[in-house]
DNA sequence: AAATCTTTCAACCGCCGGAAT
DNA sequence: CATTCCGGCGGTTGAAAGATT
């Protein structure tokens, strides 16, 4: 069994592992009386523990509402959007989460999603594109999934799935911007890059990769891009049009699934915060004419029986300033 | 088959905040 | 108010299990 060898303290209190017997203890007592007054329950229980210890015990294991076993796709990207908004409050994110406890949840990002999220060149701590060296390495491979991304313009989306891939398309084509953005401004670190990738391993020349970027973002830009966006998006297109040099003005599309920076109008990146479906605002999108956000009836609902929020309940689930005040300027 | 390295996850630790005194 | 108690939380640990050499 994992976990930590049986031990005992200075006081003569068991650590460690607990056995069959004492668990059968500790929910027969429960059962009985309920879990008030932990202090006193081990006592009671006939236990050789700390009512901490016992509290443990029960709420992330011998609970009988306590959901185990691997987690669904939907489970893992609830928690990663959960997380986008909430950070590393577990017990807020287990809150959204039928059945999985706290410590579940932080094993899991720690051990799984965090590793995942990097590989998609996703910064598990903003949530935004990572900027670092390490996240270049696969800088072939996502310029290969850039390429396929306009498909994924075209087409109607059906499906949930569909949506999240969509959205890590995105996120991956938004560290391309921010690679170029590197490329262009800071030659210490355009150096350091060519290096890490080694000579002759690049797919394009710095020109066509230009060339790449900036025909992929005027296709990104149009109307019928946004127009086919799933329900309950919130989009913003671009007040401009593109300039060869003028990568970071354009302006990405923000799923309300997922967490992408926004670079709007050369200003600096603000992060949208993620949420799960039933917490998205309605859709929005940006009008140049006026200098603002229209807000506009949800399309559609991708989860069924799930109530439509509106921006106020929305707003009230986030802690974080720098979203409220965001979100705040689309509301107003 | 054995040794070594990596991953997993149950459990502990210490801090914090709210309730009780 | 000040202090103590206690439950809850997030970070960390470390043994077991699994993977690799």
């Amino acid at each position: 069994m994992m976990g930590r060898s049986p031990c005992c303290d200075d006081s003569g209190m068991k650590k460690g592992p607990w056995t069959p017997e004492e668990d059968r203890k500790l929910v027969e007592y429960i059962q009985r009386h309920g879990h008030g007054k932990l202090e006193a329950l081990p006592k009671l229980a006939g236990l050789n523990r700390y009512g901490k210890s016992c509290r443990l015990r029960w709420t992330n294991y011998l609970r009988p509402d306590i959901k185990r076993g691997k987690f669904s796709e939907e489970e893992e990207q609830a928690i990663i959007n959960l997380h986008s908004v909430l950070g590393n409050k577990w017990s807020a994110i287990a809150g959204h989460l039928c059945g999985r406890t706290d410590n579940e949840i932080k094993n899991f990002w720690n051990t799984h999603l965090r590793k995942k999220l990097l590989q998609r060149g996703i910064d598990p701590e903003t949530h935004g594109p990572r900027t670092d060296l390490q996240a270049f390495a696969n800088w072939p491979q996502l310029l290969a999934t850039a390429a396929n991304l306009s498909s994924l313009l075209i087409h109607p989306f059906d499906s949930v799935l569909r949506l999240q891939a969509e959205a890590t398309h995105l996120a991956k084509i938004h560290l391309l911007q921010n690679i170029f953005q590197v490329l262009s401004t800071n030659p210490a670190q355009n150096a350091g890059l060519s290096s890490l990738l080694g000579a002759g391993s690049m797919p394009f020349q710095d020109h066509q990769l230009l060339d790449y970027l900036t025909n992929f973002s005027c296709q990104a830009d149009g109307q019928a891009y946004t127009d086919q966006l799933p329900g309950n998006y919130a989009c913003f297109e671009s007040p401009q049009t593109l300039q060869n040099g003028d990568l970071h003005q354009h302006v990405a599309a923000s799923g309300g699934r997922h967490n992408h920076s926004i670079d709007q109008f050369g200003s600096a990146s603000t992060a949208v915060p993620a949420l799960s479906f039933n917490e998205m605002p309605p859709l929005a999108l940006y009008s140049p004419e006026k200098s603002s956000f229209d807000q506009r009836e949800c399309k559609s609902n991708p989860v069924e029986n799930s109530a439509t929020t509106t921006f106020e309940d929305w707003n009230t689930l986030l802690d974080d300033e720098a979203s409220h005040s965001f979100w705040g300027n689309i509301i107003d």
